[in-house]
RNA sequence: GCUGAUGUAGCUCACUCGGUAGAGCACUUCCUUGGUAAGGAAGAGGUAAUGGGUUCGAUUCCCAUCAUCAGCUCCA
């Protein structure tokens, strides 16, 4: 048979296999090999190749490699879990983005004890060397297998594959299991793994299910980049907004209040750096602000369809024997603001932003720091438009979170979602609507992923997504474009013809929520902020209180110009006044000691570069001027 | 909401196999007036998340509730 390997054409004996093949090319790659690329498709090193393919040797360095060794990680993991465990059933075991889980149904909940007993029988496994063979049944005979190994959840999976479904099996030592593959050829090339947490997981992801019970694990080719993987991310861990909100004194979340975030003055002044922020870019960009109460009467709310599509997260209240609703939205809000008078297409588009406050009931065990909460600040807006504005209006909104985000410089990825189950309209609106969005980002050239069923009940959404510190991603803006509610509120402009018209709707928010926003500021700087964000921008230092006068006077000075400045006058020694001031994260030092108060000078430190020597007043507030009008990071 | 873990001083954490708790940092006072990441001493701080139960006696054991953490589910 001929391969073509790199794009040069070999000559190979028929029904070989892929590590045969590596080895015949050099040795060290046959080492290294963990499954191959045959035609574009990934398959395991050991299954026979027959005619004619293109051929790549996948390592450790490939995604696809690094896959396969953390699946076939995940089936050590189940075999180990067996052998501990024998009445233990088998649900599902991926590989996963920087390792692997199993899901296991058993009558006791794993414990840590547990964990290591089976780290150990892992790693007696590996030291093994197994090698994994591959096979193919017929579905009664797959079926039949598994119900006499008593795996009532691969029955199951059985079942639900489609008929024609090849059912194929992958075997090492006294294991078997239901699995598409690939694997690697042996255990043994699992040269370092860690099982790092035990979790419960519904059956299918679904919590009408059974809960199971989950272990996590990641698997590395190589000792050395597991270890730096796991320092990694135990330093990303420092940088956890939480952590950080509460040395940084920004916020916090109290027992009297779950979900509700109080913030504190130092986190008050970063949210109104992005208030501030947001206004004049809003400004710019054509918006105008509007503010709407926080409780509305439950008629409007079943206009807008919230009463019968949100109502699970939305609280209640009576006032004088009516009820209410806080809101969870600002739109219904909005949207009485837009028919205070009669429209003109003249006038459209109308763009109008609030900062709008809404509460969520979110179920308890979703809370998470400043990321998740139950009350926040959306900083929202509604554009109503002629159909014929739409995509332009799309795009506008599109380069505006592009334009705020590479502010921070933050990277994000982008996602349509559609239709979702529990939604209301016609078909045809929802047809057109997503069909705006998703021309407008092809126009773009942005690249995005489809993620079904997810949009908002009233209309299709574009989805920003923004990573934590340690890889999680969370939803920031979003654009969503809405024909139902401009239906239900029976709003209208007039158009060139005199007639009424329909005009189309935009929600959309940049930050999403400014906590969660401020959550991901957090981690992104690790707390250090930029200058025009940090709540304290200067601290400054005396070295005797010789020079408090003029450390008063300084600060005066620099409050002046505009700049947030802190005295530090406490008898003690510099050294600890500079550690402090830089565990706090202060962009800037002012020290001022007899020498530089005889000759009218601060010498200043910068947190990032150290000592910069001695600088007038004037030219220090000069470069402080500069880097905040820069926005510099 | 579900599964598991956790809850001790303002913060970070110890100890107590049941006899009402301790350290470092922070705080207060005193000494020290010092040159770019921790000067010294003394003092003050806790009804051990909350509510029950077992016990002569509970912070410790048991149960419930609340909150937090990890994951699942759901979502900005």
């Amino acid at each position: 048979m001929q391969l073509i390997m790199k794009g040069e054409a070999r000559t190979f004996q028929d029904g070989m296999n892929a590590l045969d093949i590596a080895g015949e090319i050099s040795n060290s790659l046959k080492k290294e090999a963990l499954c191959a690329k045959l035609d574009g498709k990934v398959i395991s090193l050991v299954e026979p190749i027959e005619g004619d393919h293109e051929l790549e040797i996948l390592t450790f360095a490939d995604e696809a490699g690094r896959k396969t060794l953390r699946h076939t990680a995940s089936h050590v993991l189940a075999q180990a879990v067996l052998h501990l465990k024998p009445e233990a059933k088998l649900a599902i075991g991926p590989a996963i983005e920087n390792g692997f889980y199993y899901d296991f149904d058993v009558d006791e909940p794993f414990t840590p004890d547990f964990l290591a007993a089976a780290e150990k029988e892992m790693a007696r496994i590996i030291k093994k060397n197994e090698r994994l063979e591959r096979f193919e049944l017929p579905r009664a005979q797959a079926l039949d297998l598994m119900r006499e190994k008593d795996q009532p959840y691969k029955v199951e999976l059985i079942n639900d594959l489609p008929e024609d479904a090849p059912l194929s099996f992958y075997k090492q030592g006294d294991f078997t299991d239901l699995c598409a593959g690939p694997h690697l050829p042996s255990t043994g090339r699992i040269k370092a793994f860690k099982l790092t947490s035990i979790a419960g997981a519904y059956w299918r992801g679904d919590e009408h299910k059974k809960m199971l019970q989950r272990i996590y694990g990641t698997a590395f080719f190589d000792k050395a980049e597991m270890e730096a993987y796991l320092t990694r991310m135990e330093e990303a861990k420092k940088r956890d907004h939480r952590k950080l909100g509460k040395e940084l004194d920004l916020f916090a979340i109290l027992d009297e209040g779950p979900g509700f975030p109080f913030f504190f003055p130092k986190g008050m002044i970063l949210r109104n750096q992005l208030e501030d922020y947001w206004r004049k870019i809003h400004h710019d960009h054509g918006y105008e602000e509007i503010k709407t109460p926080i409780i509305l009467s439950r008629s409007l709310w079943e206009q807008s369809g919230h009463w019968d599509h949100y109502q699970n997260n939305m609280y209640t209240t009576k006032i004088d024997d009516q009820d209410y609703a806080i809101k969870p939205m600002n739109c219904p809000g909005g949207i009485l603001v837009y028919k205070r008078k009669l429209w003109s297409y003249r006038d459209l588009p109308c763009r109008s932003g609030e900062l709008g406050l809404v509460h969520r009931h979110e179920k308890s065990g979703a809370l998470h720091g400043l990321m998740r909460v139950r009350c926040f600040t959306q900083d929202d807006a509604h554009i109503f438009m002629t159909p014929e504005q739409i995509k332009d209006e799309i795009k506008g909104v599109y380069n505006l979170i592009d334009e705020v985000y590479s502010v921070f410089g933050f990277k994000y990825h982008v996602e349509l979602s559609t239709r979702p189950e529990n939604s209301m309209g016609t078909d045809e609106m929802w047809q057109l609507a997503t069909d705006g969005l998703q021309g407008a980002l092809d126009e773009m050239g942005v690249k995005y992923t489809i993620n079904e069923g997810d949009g908002a009940f009233y209309g299709p959404k574009i989805d920003f997504h923004l990573e934590d510190s340690i890889g999680r991603t969370w939803q920031c803006g979003t654009i969503q474009l809405d024909m139902n509610l401009p239906e239900r509120f029976d709003l209208t402009y007039t158009g060139a013809d005199g007639e009424k018209h329909r005009p189309v709707m935009i929600h959309r928010v940049v930050f999403g929520s400014i906590e969660r926003f401020i959550g991901i500021l957090i981690e992104h700087f690790a707390g250090a902020f930029p200058l025009w964000l940090s709540p304290v921008q200067v601290k400054i230092l005396t070295i005797t209180n010789r020079c408090d006068d003029a450390a008063l006077a300084l600060r005066d000075q620099l409050e002046a110009a505009g700049i947030r400045a802190e005295l530090d006058l406490r008898n003690e020694k510099i050294g600890f006044k500079i550690r402090e001031a830089q565990m706090q994260k202060v962009p800037y030092m002012a020290v001022l000691g007899d020498v530089e108060v005889e000759s009218g000078v601060s010498a200043i430190r910068s947190r990032k570069e150290g000592d910069l020597g001695a600088m007038t007043t004037e030219a220090f507030i000069a470069r402080l001027a500069q880097e905040v009008a820069e926005k510099a990071r």
